[in-house]
RNA sequence: CGGGGCGUGGCGCAGCUUGGUAGCGCGGGUGCUUUGGGAGCACUAGGUCGCAGGUUCGAAUCCUGUCGCCCCGACCA
């Protein structure tokens, strides 16, 4: 018996029963590839904005997909579960998540019930998850243990967009690790690490594992396993030569050397009339962008905290990156219960609105004072003050004199231009320095996130009190990792790696069959018979096989054979009477001419190889 | 939430500017022919033109409101 996923579904379907509906023109409401392809070759439909009915054929994906991450996962100890997707309050109430996934951008779908109590669908089980543990986790002696389930997943998203990729409901595979100390929660982070490479090797997609942002889910390392594609939400940054990749959002560079001032430059004030950008004050001065501090001012919302005005000082040639800031904010202010909500630009609007006098928005330096601030409503009345550490070993340079159309040069930081705290806030840019090797320089990729592992630490564990007794007998919070999959998005994301204009041409170990039989001419009795035959003995030989037996002209199979994206086709037609059948692999369209009754032991390794995907032939399955 | 766009038969669209019998292609059904790359001919079924008001003798078309969806941005395990 060939194969090794013992969660595959029924090996053999006609295609009449199949409900199979393919569409010829392209649905206008997708256009990226895989979307579009999904949609016309039958597998999804879409319900209401980001909901989709996945059709049997997108079923069969899944369920073989889910099959491959089962395995991985028991193989390296992890314990299969299902836990509820209506959460109470309480429980995000007391990890002091719930304002945060729910007021303002927040993502969690939540409601009342008939008894008034607050409820959330649940966008991850942090929360459920930990509260069992607190549950049930007593001993070190217990420890470590892992818990996964493949589940629905909800999230209101504000814009959910190209099908299965952000979906409001979605299926994913989310796992969380619990042990008694770091260095346990690091040796179960490697092994999911391996597994997820694992996993999408055995899916047949090349993915990258990436450097990545913990963001909203809170922890230390982590790391995000990106499937290389042009339509990738993500950018990643890497290096030539493959030491070190990165999310966007998390990567770090060498800024480039600041150009120094010319010393004759005189100090102090200079008037510069409707210059407020960094390009109006180079070209009018004959500035370089990195002799210039930009002052940025933006209004961090936290939950339960008045609002909290924020400067922030940056190189002039250099860009924020908004997701490190507010990590910034979030590890200097949030505490518990007051998870930062929103962090936007500081408006002259809302300056007025504090009844406050104007800012000289374009003119800001470092040297604004607290004072501006003084008068106001309701916000904090001091600046949380950042500067972004390229400016460290800043000499002398260009800022705003925090008057209209007026700049000063100043001679470095002192007693009247202090140097706020220093943090990484600058985005890293393709052409950068790599910080591990500066010769070599980042260069960007896109990719689609279909996995995501974290080290999580004892943030939910504190929060919950989920505690256990060590072998010295003293009660500590456990120490925790969770480790997702994107499921839906992940079968997606093979159809965006794996197509061509014809259709989609799906990795073998994830299509939902493997082959096909084609009969050309369903009233010719003799390749009818022949067809039959060859499709039970396909099946009885474990191959998943599909035979198209509809009363269709030969060219509308084929056209749907290629659109359906099956790996393999064996065409039953003018050759059955003298028993040759001709046989095609769907990626590269490579047509053999067999006799049928060569057919299954030719097939039989070809079949057995695709199965393993893109894992190494040293390793087992 | 800001900007842009679209709602007309199962799907893709025209018609709307300039109000006057609701159309085309694909798809569905029936029959005949055809039969290895989305066939041909004939016949046929299928639409309160998103919804609600309004203007008008008359509204798919003009006006107001509303709902839904798509795209860009912001947002996002």
């Amino acid at each position: 018996m060939i194969g090794s996923n013992p969660f595959r579904p029924a090996s053999e379907m006609r295609v009449t029963r199949l409900m199979l509906v393919t569409l010829r023109d392209d649905p206008a409401e997708a256009d990226i590839p895989s979307h579009r392809l999904l949609l016309r070759a039958g597998y999804t439909r879409r319900i209401s904005a980001g909901v989709y009915a996945y059709l049997p054929l997108l079923w069969r994906v899944l369920t073989k997909i889910n099959g491959i991450v089962r395995q991985e996962m028991d193989r390296i100890g992890a314990l299969e579960t299902l836990l509820p997707q209506l959460q109470p309050a309480d429980l995000w109430e007391r990890s002091g998540r719930w304002q945060g996934y729910t007021a303002g951008e927040g993502i969690m779908f939540h409601l009342v019930d008939r008894q008034d109590r607050s409820m959330g669908l649940g966008p991850t089980h942090e929360e459920v998850v930990t509260a069992l543990a607190a549950d049930l986790l007593r001993s070190y002696r217990q420890l470590p243990v892992c818990l996964y389930q493949i589940q629905t997943k909800f999230r209101d998203e504000i814009r959910p967009r190209f099908g299965l990729m952000r979906a409001r409901e979605f299926i994913m595979k989310d796992a969380y690790s619990f042990h008694a100390d770091g260095a346990s929660l690091a040796a179960t982070y490697r092994e999911m690490d391996q597994a997820y490479r694992r996993i999408f090797q055995r899916c047949g997609l090349r993915a990258v594992a990436v450097e990545a942002d913990s963001g909203a889910i809170g922890g230390s390392a982590s790391q995000e396993f990106m499937v290389t594609a042009e339509v990738g939400e993500d950018l990643i940054l890497s290096s030539a030569d493959g030491r070190y990749a990165a999310n966007q959002e998390r990567a770090v560079s060498l800024e480039s050397e600041a150009i120094p001032l010319e010393p004759s430059r005189p100090l102090g004030p200079f008037s510069t009339p409707a210059q407020g950008s960094i390009e109006a004050l180079c070209q009018g001065h004959g500035l370089e962008p990195s002799q210039i501090v930009k002052v940025l001012l933006l209004l961090a919302r936290f939950a339960g905290l008045p609002p909290q005005p924020v400067l922030v000082c940056l190189r002039g040639d250099q860009q924020l990156n908004e997701v490190k800031l507010r990590n910034a904010l979030t590890s200097r202010l949030a505490g518990s219960g007051h998870p930062l909500i929103d962090l936007q630009p500081l408006t002259a609007d809302q300056v007025a609105a504090q009844e406050l006098a104007p800012l000289p928005f374009g003119f800001l330096g470092p040297q604004l004072s607290d004072g501006v601030l003084a008068a106001a409503r309701d916000w904090a009345p001091r600046f949380e003050r950042l500067a972004d550490s390229s400016l460290e070993c800043l000499g002398a340079f260009v800022c705003g004199s925090n008057q209209d159309g007026s700049h000063q040069l100043v001679a470095g930081w002192d007693a009247q231009t202090p140097l706020p705290e220093l943090v990484d806030l600058r985005a890293a840019q393709p052409g950068d320095r790599c910080q591990h090797d500066p010769e070599q320089r980042l260069v960007a990729s896109r990719g689609i996130e279909v996995g995501h592992i974290f080290q999580l630490g004892s943030k939910y564990s504190e929060a919950l009190e989920a505690r256990f007794t060590t072998e010295d007998g003293v009660d500590e919070p456990l120490v925790m990792g969770c480790y997702g999959i994107g499921v839906s998005r992940l079968a997606q994301a093979a159809v965006e790696q794996h197509h061509d204009a014809q259709g989609i041409c799906w990795p073998l170990a994830i299509a939902p069959f493997e082959l096909i039989v084609v009969i050309a001419n369903a009233q010719d009795g003799v390749q009818l018979a022949l067809a039959e035959q060859l499709y039970a003995a396909l099946a009885a030989a474990g191959i998943e096989v599909l035979l198209d037996d509809r009363a269709e002209r030969a060219g509308v199979k084929f056209k749907d054979a290629d659109l359906i994206g099956i790996p393999w086709r064996v065409v039953v037609g003018r050759g059955a009477a003298t028993g040759m059948v001709e046989v095609v692999e769907r990626a590269g369209g490579v047509k053999h001419e067999l006799a049928a009754d060569a057919l299954l032991p030719w097939l039989e390794p070809r079949i057995e190889a695709g199965r393993r995907g893109l894992l190494p032939d040293e390793e087992p399955v």
